[in-house]
RNA sequence: GGCGCUAUCGUCUAGCUUGGUCUAGGACAUUGGAUUUUCAUUCCAAAAACCCGGGUUCAAAUCCCGGUAGCGCUACCA
């Protein structure tokens, strides 16, 4: 495979019309994958001809996620580079040549009809059980004709002469795919000659940009003999196709707003890891020869092969998602742990240094996503607020609890600061304990120094707190019984 | 409606190219158990699928045909 990986070009093509979404963003770590195993260049280019709807803050969101992720590619319109500009939006000028070409070959028209007047048409194929198309009206008005209406003010827009023909393309995953190009009829490229549209600046882009493979989701697989019937009629090199199944929610619906998050930032700001994120999206719809699952950035790139892309669509189970990125945080060193975490609690928590290291590392295992550490740690930090029941263990009475308390707090009280240690209370507090019965002593203990059910251990929370704080605590219990 | 793509546990998937080793493997989720004061972690176990119908063949999840279902596209969006 590596012959020829000189030539091979592959772009990431996002319409800058809403966040970086989940199904993009697998979209560009495919392409990304493709050429760290390949060989080759990721071309990063920005589809803006749609004027209304695309904002440059959107822009900006997705190159934020691309980074974020780590996904770098080689040109674009932030970093250049030899086939520029990366925006659709500044190449008016090489899209409106094409277009005299077309118009010079009569390959083109300019068409008069209305939206009315085409929606109309549309209906009457539709109910008749037709392919709706175009009825090419407009094909034969003479040169003449239509520069005249221009001239007069009219808005005519520009109709691609389709040939009436197959078209036939190889998607290097689905094999050999047909379309009978008779059923488009004349479809539109361009609003006027300074307002090209998708199918043909598409084209024309791939062609000057000089992308070897087109690997793109599932939804354009019906866009492509568009594209091709272009490429033909200027006769460029058809480049090869990969259409990546589609990303699904768990109810096999299309990925939308209405059902899940699917912006990769919302992600981000749950606390999710860009590693496994990546791991997660490359496993929707691909997998490693073994049956591994956590894979590294570097497995990723070692192991990716299209041959082993699936041909269905992956839905998107965050079940699968938590357990890789709590995977992740286990492995994590903890000092970039605390990093990450640092930017997920509030301010206050952040005063004390060693203690946010020594909470993090006792929450370490509880926690699957960054954001889970503020629901879980927050007693380290501050006072616990708990209602009294949760003193109780199973079916022991509150006098019962409130007494073995004050044993506690006695016993507790009499070990040195300095000796004030898991290791200790080990030796001192447990075979206590164990004549008092494990869960009627420490759990009470447990709950009066977290204010929850569920928290790491009391000795561990106490080497941490200290022995001021453990005393303070364990009293506010006894008055609370 | 038309065109196209797809079809293995609830989900992600292995296996399909080169039919037999598949009483269909792994992972997540679920359930049960062990460890643990609790939760979590870890470990063990269970339950769970070849869309349907034909055909080819000694033999089909694997090859062929038909059906069905799901999804995508069907814009002067991308």
């Amino acid at each position: 495979m590596a012959m020829d990986n000189k030539n091979i070009r592959v772009r990431f093509a996002p319409s800058p019309t809403g966040a970086l979404h989940i199904g993009n963003t697998r979209t560009a770590l495919f392409n990304w994958l493709f050429i760290k195993n390949y060989g080759g260049k990721f071309i990063l280019r920005i589809e803006d001809t749609d004027k209304e709807r695309s904002k440059p803050e959107f822009e900006k969101d997705i190159i934020d996620g691309l980074k974020w992720l780590g996904l770098d590619y080689d040109e674009g319109p932030d970093i250049s580079g030899n086939y520029g500009p990366y925006r659709q939006s500044e190449r008016t000028d090489i899209y409106k040549n094409y277009l005299k070409k077309l118009f010079d070959e009569n390959k083109a028209y300019y068409c008069f009809c209305t939206k009315e007047e085409l929606e109309a048409e549309r209906q009457a194929m539709m109910s008749r059980g037709l392919a709706p198309k175009y009825s090419g009206k407009c094909r034969n008005l003479s040169k003449e004709e239509s520069e005249n209406k221009i001239q007069k003010g009219d808005k005519g827009v520009i109709r691609f002469k389709v040939l009436n023909k197959e078209v036939e393309f190889n998607d290097l995953i689905r094999g050999k795919i047909k379309f009978d190009a008779n059923l488009f009829g004349d479809i539109v490229i361009a609003k006027n000659l300074k307002e090209p549209l998708y199918n043909f600046v598409v084209a024309i882009d791939d062609h000057e940009m000089k992308i070897s493979h087109i690997i793109r989701g599932e939804d354009h697989l019906s866009n492509t003999p568009k594209q091709v019937l272009i490429q033909e009629a200027f006769d460029f090199n058809v480049p090869k196709y990969i259409h990546l199944p589609l990303i699904l929610t768990t109810e096999r619906k299309k990925l939308s707003k209405r059902y899940l998050d699917v912006s990769l930032k919302d992600y981000k700001n749950d606390g999710y890891l860009p590693e496994a994120m990546l791991n997660f999206i490359a496993l929707l719809g691909w997998h490693p020869k073994e049956d591994r699952e956590i894979l590294s950035r570097e497995e990723l790139m070692k192991e990716f092969d299209i041959k082993r892309i699936q041909k269905s669509g992956a839905a998107f189970d965050i079940n699968k998602l938590d357990w890789l990125n709590s995977q992740y945080i286990k492995k994590m060193d903890t000092n970039e742990l605390i990093e990450k975490i640092k930017n997920f609690i509030p301010d206050n928590w952040n005063k004390n240094d060693n203690l946010l290291a020594e909470a993090i590392s006792l929450e370490k295992e509880r926690i699957k996503k960054l954001t889970d550490f503020k629901e879980l740690a927050d007693f380290f930090f501050e006072l616990p607020e708990y209602n009294f029941e949760i003193l109780i263990w199973k079916n022991v009475g509150n006098e019962k609890i409130k007494n073995n308390l004050k044993i506690l707090l006695g016993e507790i009280g009499k070990i040195q600061n300095n000796e004030f240690s898991k290791e200790n209370f080990e030796k001192n507090i447990m075979p206590l304990a164990k004549t008092f019965g494990v869960g009627e002593l420490l759990w009470p203990l447990r709950a009066a120094l977290s204010g929850k059910k569920a928290s790491p251990g009391p000795f561990e929370i106490m080497e941490v707190i200290g022995k001021a704080e453990s005393l303070k605590r364990i009293d506010i219990a006894i008055k609370k019984l």
